[in-house]
DNA sequence: CAGGATCCCCCAAGATACTG
DNA sequence: CAGTATCTTGGGGGATCCTG
């Protein structure tokens, strides 16, 4: 269903493009279950540096996905939490997830199977 | 639902890391209505170069998600094709599609909004 | 604690040209 | 037409240090 075009739709690309990194749909996961604060995000996800999570963060912001609140009274309080928009991509983010606890071990399989002659994959060693 | 554990959990992020790419996604969309040459691939698309979708299709390969065949007869007539695997992973996919179809306006509502002050998108110019 | 400023590395991806 | 070989680059992402 939806439509053949993804090809040359520049339009249709915009998803892939905010799922397109590293980090995006890892820390609106992370985000899912309501406002969090960075130290928090960052235990929770794991091997994130600040930079990169702050980072992230501001684009999610730019696109409209996430929202950031300054805590008024205490001063180092800031809490990120997903707007309206943001957690309905909660969804398709789900069915990707729900895809690899599926099939992953088929993928892993796959690489272990051609990787003698190997050659990249998107994450060799894990 | 799923698992809460994207976080660290290094398997988790397999499916990321396959949509991480700008091209696996789209190329995997292209497969969909069964086996297809390059030529056929890169006129749908629309803007890859041959080099980088041989490189999409071996990486795509690689994970198990396409299949190669090269035509016996005819000497330059290949044929790229969903895996049973890959053709599992076109839910997903079209999970995300659906979404910019529905929401991807707001995205870009949102990025102009944020635009006069803006920083980086993860594609400013459409 | 939040997050800016720097420096550095690496590689996906583009452009171009060439072979079978 | 399929695919490889080079060369180049932009920017994501890691590490580190420093501030309000």
């Amino acid at each position: 269903m939806t439509t053949d075009a993804f090809l040359a739709d520049c339009r249709a690309r915009l998803a892939f493009d905010l799922l397109s990194n590293t980090w995006n749909a890892v820390v609106l996961w992370a985000l899912r279950d309501g406002p969090t604060r960075p130290v928090e995000l960052r235990e929770r996800i794991g091997g994130i540096s600040s930079k990169v999570l702050t980072e992230t963060l501001r684009r999610l912001q730019f696109n409209g996905l996430v929202d950031r609140q300054a805590h008024p009274d205490a001063p180092s309080r800031v809490e990120y939490r997903l707007t309206a928009l943001g957690r309905t991509l909660l969804g398709p983010i789900d069915a990707v997830g729900a895809w690899v606890f599926e099939y992953g071990d088929e993928v892993m399989a796959a690489q272990e199977a051609a990787c003698t002659p190997g050659p990249q994959s998107s994450r060799p060693t894990c």
